[in-house]
DNA sequence: GTTATCCGTGTGTATATGCACGTATGATGA
DNA sequence: TCATCATACGTGCATATACACACGGATAAC
């Protein structure tokens, strides 16, 4: 017989050490899978937001991923870096546009086939019903804070 | 009749992104409110496991924390500029012993105090049943990662 | 039009996270 | 004994997170 507790670690008496264990755990495990592509999880999360917005500036970027603005601006260097986005001035002067390259692009739809194996895992992991239940619980969770 | 769905936000379709976001806000949640203390939730925990087990060397406390060593070690130092715990060599030349100064018990139990108000809040927020859906879902999360 | 305020951005500082690598020491085996 | 292996630790590097502060430009108030 499947021994099927062997799946749970001891949770802590901390909700909050708990979301954050789960959260580095499954954020390992997305980044594992990615590797190959190159990108963090965190980075494919920028770009496949910004396919979907660009032209854009880094304040309205940062509200739609719900991150902080300064977070965001530190974690778009090392793509700029890269060479898969760009930051120019905006209309405004006192913004700027951030754009994908189209290297951006082909990185972005090469990483997400591996992000499709990483979802579908979940998925079979903890099955429909449970994700679409951890789900709510998680959105609930994220509006404690204001 | 009350407006519930004013408590959720929108779900990412990126499972790893929905639990880093509810993440964060959880520990925002925490460190607001553990701010009085001068501890943030992490550092709270680091005391708390290790009020529990010390003396004990550093890989142990990780090992018992789930956190890697070197992060633990990391997280330590300004424990230690605070004066809230001491490493001393161990018996073992090769180990470092962990302990708590009294200042640090002082500062764990003021904190705990702070801890209890969150604890009670996040319960209070999902209630009970939820919450103890939340926790096995996220202690099998953490478990996706060998 | 000048002043006051708001907005968008960048950076200093601090914490948190973990991989790769190097070092020192204990333990084991030939 | 000495070579090998395992263990405990620290550090360089990279990423991620976010608060406080400053600066410059737009906008509104008058």
């Amino acid at each position: 017989m499947e021994n099927n507790h062997k799946h749970f670690k001891t949770p802590s008496p901390c909700n909050c050490l708990n979301i954050r264990r789960a959260s580095r755990a499954v954020t390992h495990f997305y980044d594992k899978i990615l590797q190959p592509s190159g990108l963090t999880i965190s980075q494919l999360s920028l770009l496949k937001h910004l396919k979907q917005v660009e032209p854009i500036t880094i304040s309205e970027l940062a509200n739609i991923m719900r991150i902080d603005r300064t977070t965001l601006n530190r974690n778009m260097k090392s793509l700029v870096d890269h060479g898969l986005i760009t930051i120019t001035p905006g209309q405004d002067p006192r913004t700027r546009q951030v754009m994908m390259t189209s290297k951006g692009t082909a990185t972005v739809n090469n990483a997400s086939q591996l992000w499709d194996k990483a979802q579908a895992s979940v998925k079979d992991y903890l099955g429909e019903t449970d994700l679409a239940i951890l789900v709510k619980l998680l959105s609930k969770l994220e509006a404690l804070v204001p």
